[in-house]
DNA sequence: TTGAAAGCGCTAACAA
DNA sequence: TTGTTAGCGCTTTCAA
């Protein structure tokens, strides 16, 4: 069947543990085995077993992510592409390969977690999404297993994390509504559990506060990050006695539903909504009119969430928990002034 | 450390064979000596190791793909992440993981394939999409190795495929446009190596063919499955001195660049020119005006592709290598009557 | 129904 | 510089 390490071994008349010294670069072998051993590794097409391999090393060359439970629901918004695409570029750089597990229930996906974890087929993990009291989280940091959670922990600050800075990202969203000249400004939110969602509201609240605004209870609405959450957004902020006239909008998916609403009752963007999302997605700058956003660099966010983990994997100590991606205002047509 | 297999047979007070038996549901076992085992290990926390469990098994429950050379380039068409859904979902029902490996160059794509294949670290892969004399489907055929090609064959009909017909696709939408009025036909492909573009480009020609109309080289262009080559490709056209009032477009990115384009220059469409894309992306529906595109059932490409693959692995003989998922036009404003 | 023993392919002491 | 040996944690004959 393949070729092992006992094959290379006999056929170059030497022992097994000095073709694994030679694969491995051991410094004290001399130049000519070396060369000997490799070339007849290339001549039989010698590949070392990789499972072999890690259940003496007890390393894998692997990191492994969860996808966030219906893997249905998650690639409709570009975000998780994005951030896998930052992570397996830099992981395939530094020859990390990228396992994709998923479950379906929130216990489900635990298991899947214990399973990777306890089986040791993953050398670290990364989290998608930061939700308050997440159990992963406390699995894991009792496990001591290396992960690095995208987004926030609210509660153990020592965790490995990467982020934005996403009070600071929505003040800046909701103050540019403002200095637009809106005085009436509503906020449509993700799923209350998720920290970002609470972040981003957070940092609504502390610009309209700030600008002496108020804010209703009426004008803010939770929902998923599908386009039908917009939907049903907008249809109830415009059925309002007083609605808002402008929006911020958790994430520009949400808002192109709030815009195709918009387009179907006949209203009109800016003048009758101004509309600023979050993501910064290719679609943006593609919509009638176009959406402005907070770019929030989730490709950047998935290259360090990688570079994070395989650096803990790897054993380096000296670094800060917790990184934070800057963000940028990206002003297009959907929030100018409402005049 | 991690519990083991033998900690649980000492715990229990039998020997680590008769607990590899009660794991694996070894039929002729003492359902009193299965209750007390099953008991300690819950009790102990017991998970088996899987590299362990794959050296000896010579099996991963694992399967790869290896995606397609840039991986920047590749999440900006959702393309990618909807076949990745499709797959993920059915791969996680039969409890397989998903192994993502990628190869900037050519070179390095096909090492990544051999590492995976000869160092058993999954148990089949998909290849996402097809090229003419791949490289890799030689190496797999050579090996016998089980794997599903996303898209079409040319010189070997026995491979394990699922794809559309994409020849009758464009030739539907070459009709339709045909059927709106158009009399000069336009076409936009993709990277001529691929399969995919030649069927389609073959299904454009025969179309018009039979509808006795002209086509002239200067109406076909080629490019990337990139919003860029759409752009380049209107900027073409709309200099042409005899310019196509239609085009069909390989692909809804590729489209919208189009679309950006005309824009832009301050063409209007359907009026200047018609337009009709693939894929069906979320965006068509959002794009202004909103784009007509055949949809290709990404999702059920994908999930399709890795039914047959697990399938495959287990060993089932009795399937037809190639599996046809439908298309289906959706007319949207982009394609409308040119008047 | 259960256990003992061998071995999957590799690495890493310890010797030489 | 190289070889010998003993496992890593599991499954699977073969015997009992």
């Amino acid at each position: 069947m393949a070729v092992t390490i006992v094959d290379v071994a006999k056929r170059a008349g030497v022992s097994p543990s000095t073709v694994s010294r030679v694969i491995s670069g051991h410094p004290r072998i001399s130049p000519a085995t070396v060369n000997k051993v490799k070339e007849i590794m290339a001549d039989m097409g010698y590949h070392p077993n990789v499972m072999a391999k890690s259940l003496v090393s007890k390393t894998t060359s692997t990191i492994g992510i969860v996808l966030p439970r219906p893997a249905e629901e998650l690639f409709q918004n570009m975000f998780f592409p994005e951030v896998i695409r930052g992570i397996v570029t830099h992981s395939s750089r530094t020859s990390y390969d990228l396992l994709m597990a998923t479950g379906v229930t929130e216990r489900e996906e635990l298991e899947a977690v214990i399973r990777l974890v306890k089986g040791r087929r993953v050398d670290g993990l990364l989290l998608l999404h930061s939700r308050k009291r997440d159990p992963l989280v406390n699995f894991l940091r009792e496990e001591h297993f290396p992960f690095v959670l995208v987004g926030r922990s609210e509660e153990h600050a020592d965790i490995l994390s990467v982020d934005n800075d996403n009070v600071q990202a929505s003040y800046d969203a909701t103050r540019h509504l403002i200095s637009q000249g809106h005085r009436r400004i509503g906020f449509v939110s993700g799923p209350p559990n998720l920290v970002v969602s609470m972040d981003r509201l957070a940092g609504y609240r502390q610009a309209l506060a700030e600008a002496g605004l108020a804010s209703s209870p009426e004008w803010i609405v939770e929902g998923e990050f599908l386009q039908e959450s917009g939907y049903q957004a907008m249809s109830f902020f415009m059925s309002l006695p007083e609605r808002p006239t402008a929006i911020v909008v958790i994430d520009d998916l949400v808002g192109f539903g709030v815009l195709r609403g918009l387009t179907e009752l006949g209203f009109k963007v800016p003048q009758d909504l101004g509309i600023i999302g979050f993501n910064n997605t290719p679609m943006a700058e593609l919509a009638t009119p176009p959406l402005s956003s907070v770019d929030i660099g989730i490709y950047q966010i998935g290259y360090t969430a990688s570079q994070m983990l395989i650096r803990r994997i790897k054993g380096e100590k000296t670094m800060q928990p917790r990184a934070v991606i800057p963000h940028r205002l990206v002003v297009r047509e959907s929030s100018l002034p409402p005049v």
